[in-house]
DNA sequence: GTTGCATGGTGCAAAGATGCACTACATGGA
DNA sequence: TCCATGTAGTGCATCTTTGCACCATGCAAC
């Protein structure tokens, strides 16, 4: 009687709806801005091709800025991130975990990540911006690294590993992208994508991997 | 400043948005009724494959039959069909257009036609309501022709027009995928579907031609 | 038959999307 | 300088979608 048995994939409509507006919003604000340049579109224009209405957009980023690089108004707050903090992962993990969970929200996962450089670079607003955020995002994963592990706020060790996360995050980034322009990866359609995310899987793990052998002395002596 | 000077092309987002709903519940009713019919999928499954709510898809048709007809429930009823009556066109050319209308309504124009006319052959159930629509529809339109070129309700007239439109609606619609059953037109892409939407209207206007001749006599001594 | 279960269909209150009016600001003439 | 215009962003009332509880029906197991 029912052909399919595998119905509820991924929740209710509601949910599934708010992140197909969320992807769409990102991607051609990505696309506009790629083709005419961050100034050369308005709000309006983005909202249409996304299919919902000017009003809408502000709903879902505070800033026609925010779209382009995936800053959602519902993220959680990375200093209330408990998923990271409750996480049963040995630490490196748990930090690899959150970037990619960070890197899915954003939709900068996969080959985006290249073109999502590309406008850091075209865009000085946007990279400004950027710069603000990991500001922002360092300090508070220092300080949830350091209620994690049952450190005093403001540990030495909380604020190296975090900034020791934003340096293998940016190395994996770059680095990905340099094995992509070197390599051709010939990609004609979205069956390619997968693959791109999983080359870029990789290279954060083989990244993160580092952190394994550079906090396990420090990270046994903690809260286990 | 602008790259886009023809923005809003159908008006709000909210109508969008609608039509886009109305569109991808009613293919994918008919795509899932020819891959496992009526009784083979859920109200559920419809709309999660529309990417709507159970409960949105009763808003938008009273039946899972109806969605598979293209019965829509904000379908303005035939016998207040303003349009219609206050159509300038002459009478032919007006029941040609409202016929066409009523085609577009159900996404029932091009390609559709001959799937369509498949799924109503292989569901008893469906054949049964659309006679039963048809049935009023003709009763309808009768009452509609009588008040455009104000003969009394009955008119015999009024009557005989009416059965006739739907003589040709049936002769267009068959002819239509007689025509299409016997050349291949060997469609790959959607790109077809324009061309085949052409072929469809031009039957439509092949066979509401006759009625031309047949109506003038007499249209020209009502109203006039 | 009757008990259970899957599904069709509806009422209702909460959450989300929309239209609209409004402010703020930047840019480019007169 | 001052004004007009275009666009970003926000407050608010209204409309739409959604989740959930609920009933009716048909069908299979017992």
């Amino acid at each position: 009687m029912h052909y399919m048995e595998n119905s509820a994939s991924t929740g209710g409509a509601r949910e599934r709806r708010k992140e197909a507006t969320y992807a769409a919003l990102i991607d051609h604000a990505r696309r506009l801005t790629a083709e005419h340049g961050l100034a050369g579109f308005t709000v309006e224009e983005l909202a249409e091709a996304a299919g919902v209405s000017r009003r809408t957009f502000f709903n879902y980023f505070q800033t026609k800025d925010d779209a382009v690089l995936g800053i959602r108004v519902d993220d959680v707050p990375l200093d209330a991130d408990t998923v990271f903090v409750d996480s049963p992962e040995p630490l490196p993990t748990a930090l690899k975990d959150l970037f990619l969970r960070l890197l899915t929200s954003t939709r900068t996962l996969g080959h985006d990540v290249a073109v999502f450089m590309e406008l850091l670079h075209s865009e000085t607003a946007l990279m400004k911006r950027m710069m603000q955020i990991n500001e922002q995002r360092r300090r508070d994963l220092a300080a949830l690294i350091a209620r994690r592990e049952g450190l005093a706020a403001g540990d030495p060790f909380a604020l190296a590993a975090a900034g020791f996360v934003g340096h293998l995050a940016m190395t994996s980034m770059h680095e990905f992208v340099d094995e992509e322009h070197a390599s051709p990866h010939d990609d004609e359609a979205e069956q390619a994508e997968e693959a791109t995310r999983a080359r870029f899987t990789r290279i954060v793990e083989a990244n993160f991997a580092h952190a394994e052998r550079l906090f396990s002395p420090t990270t046994t002596n903690a809260k286990d």
